[in-house]
RNA sequence: GCGGUUGUAGCUCAGUUGGUUAGAGCGCAGGAUUGUGGAUCCUGAGGUCGGUGGUUCGAGACCACCCAACCGUACCA
């Protein structure tokens, strides 16, 4: 018994809770994904810019580190001088802090974009992470809404870049102005009611959640949910819900075309116009909707892309105008077989304060992040990604050990490569051939090359198409037979083998397009 | 943060009212087979039973506290 507990402890491997190791397919992945995006990016005009993953905390914004908790929400940690630095928890503020650091040296307005990760210490849950890669695209030092416009154009290109079909993804666009007026219509208005309008905020932004009536409980009284728990709500009168609601989650937004209902900007403007002289937020977000639709028009981005729509909150603090997010319309079904509402993959708005904290003057600026993570994960169920898989590479097999075989087994994979084959020597320690076989089949390898002296004196290879002869290998139980067979293996000259491995690589893709097309 | 559920081998899980040396399947390693992957057979390695303390002649099991994971909820700039 004590012997036992004198043993070494081993050390534990394990992750931090909330990050994961990437492996090879998610990798590609995110790598083809990333390019698809750049390039609509690079098409609107945009160019690169890259921050490094530190800030000063102050220039995160309003998380700065007390004392007793000073890793609340960002990862924070103090340099030598003792200045506080955090992680960064997403790519706008670094943004505004690299512009109005450079000012002078920017051209405005400033078209930029960037992918990286972020960071965010937080409870972990399903599909969320605490480091995550986002993808942004923003316009700096453009006032009008035409920048707006536009950005949600391009997120609806790059949806559809992505091979997400339209009418797979919508845009939704609102206006923080509107929602501001209308509660300020209500008696919400002032610094004084600052918490109970992100209350009311709050409660609308879980309408995808909890539906209607857990809204309803949540802008009134409060809601209880499955596990007992309580949650504290705007504490509005009846009548104000109801006028909130009204407004915002069922206010018209169909209209009648060719006999059939659809949704229509026009309809959800016009319902709007009705209350637009309720106060100066709210005329002016609705003047501001209405010339961004006008321009989603004229540029052929109808309802089916592009959708005014009042139920968006987004965001919570620095929005100033309009705010537009994506959202991926079709069910997906996760790991679990169970069917999930994907909801919003990217998101942004109008953000005038962001970059004038650095400054003695305004720099108005939009722009949008694609959660390129979470945008991965539905892909991935939608079969968008991983189609066309890497192929493992050729293993050339090593039968004898003495340096001028080494060599000749070395320049075999060498001529591979120098043909584009991904090709490598079996570097491993095993000396059974039958292992290195084994080897070869775990890495799915398509073929192996095989030269021993029988071969050698005659200037041959073996080539064993290990596919073709795993697919044999169902029709015979008897390991003698197995062995002796030599299934899908062709002796050819040693100068003819880049022609005859070229040959069986195509007879491979050939049947893998056939099995996938079933 | 709040509430619930669960912690036994690399993975999935058994383990009786508290009773001897904690098991199985899969996986892994070696061998049958040092020139042929799969199948089959043989052998082996691998455990602080989440942690600490307690009750008991005796705890994987019972009690207390702690930790972690999962689910829900809150927060999410």
């Amino acid at each position: 018994m004590n012997d036992k507990k004198k043993k070494p402890q081993k050390l534990k491997a394990r992750l931090p809770r909330g990050f994961v190791d990437r492996n090879a397919a998610d990798i590609r992945a995110v790598n083809e994904m990333t390019a698809k995006i750049r390039e609509v990016y690079e098409r609107y005009g945009f160019d690169p810019v890259e921050t490094p993953l530190f800030e000063y905390t102050d220039a995160l914004g309003k998380f700065l580190p007390d004392a007793d908790r000073p890793n609340e929400g960002v990862f924070s940690l103090q340099d030598d001088d003792e200045q506080w630095m955090s992680l960064r928890y997403d790519l706008t503020a670094p943004l505004a802090r690299h512009v109005a650091e450079n000012y002078n040296d920017i051209q405005l307005p400033y078209r930029t974009y960037r992918a990286g990760y972020v960071f965010r210490n937080e409870k972990p849950g399903p599909g969320r992470f605490r480091q995550f890669m986002q993808f942004d695209a923003d316009t700096v030092g453009a006032a009008g809404v035409q920048a707006d416009a536009e950005m949600c154009m391009m997120m609806a290109d790059t949806m559809e870049a992505l091979g997400i079909a339209r009418g797979d993804y919508v845009i939704r666009v609102n206006n923080r102005k509107v929602l501001d007026g209308l509660l300020e219509a209500i008696g919400l208005g002032g610094d004084e009611n600052a918490l109970a309008r992100l209350a009311v905020l709050r409660a609308l932004d879980k309408f995808d959640k909890f539906g209607i009536d857990g809204v309803k409980l949540l802008l009134g009284p409060g809601r209880k949910d499955e596990s007992g728990d309580f949650t504290k709500g705007a504490g509005l009168s009846d009548e104000k819900v109801g006028t909130v609601v009204n407004n915002l989650l069922f206010s018209p937004n169909e209209s009648v075309q060719n006999g059939q209902l659809v949704y229509s900007n026009q309809r959800v403007l016009s319902y709007l116009q009705t209350n637009s002289n309720l106060n100066a937020n709210f005329s002016q977000g609705y003047d501001e909707l209405w010339t961004m639709a006008q321009m989603f028009s004229a540029c052929g981005y109808a309802e089916d892309r592009i959708r005014i729509d009042v139920s968006v909150v987004r965001g919570l603090e620095y929005y100033t105008g309009p705010v537009y997010e994506a959202e991926l319309t079709f069910d997906v079904t996760n790991e679990k077989g169970e069917k999930v509402v994907f909801g919003s993959v990217g998101g942004g708005g109008r953000y005038d304060g962001l970059v004038s904290r650095f400054m003695g003057q305004p720099v108005p600026a939009t722009g949008f992040s694609i959660g390129v993570s979470r945008l991965m994960t539905a892909l991935k169920n939608l079969g968008k990604l991983g189609q066309d898989e890497v192929i493992a590479p050729v293993v050339v097999c090593v039968m004898d050990r003495d340096t001028e075989s080494l060599g000749r087994y070395q320049k075999l994979t060498q001529e591979l490569r120098n043909s584009g084959i991904r090709a490598e020597m079996y570097q491993g320690q095993k000396k059974n051939f039958g292992d290195q076989l084994k080897y070869a089949d775990r890495r799915n390898s398509p073929i192996a090359i095989i030269q021993g002296g029988d071969e050698r004196a005659a200037n041959e290879v073996q080539i064993k198409d290990l596919i073709e002869g795993k697919r044999l290998s169902g029709e015979i139980t008897d390991n003698t037979a197995w062995r002796e067979a030599r299934s899908a293996q062709y002796a050819v000259a040693e100068k003819d083998m880049v022609e005859k491995v070229r040959e069986i690589l195509a007879a491979q893709a050939d049947d893998r397009a056939r099995n996938g097309q079933d």
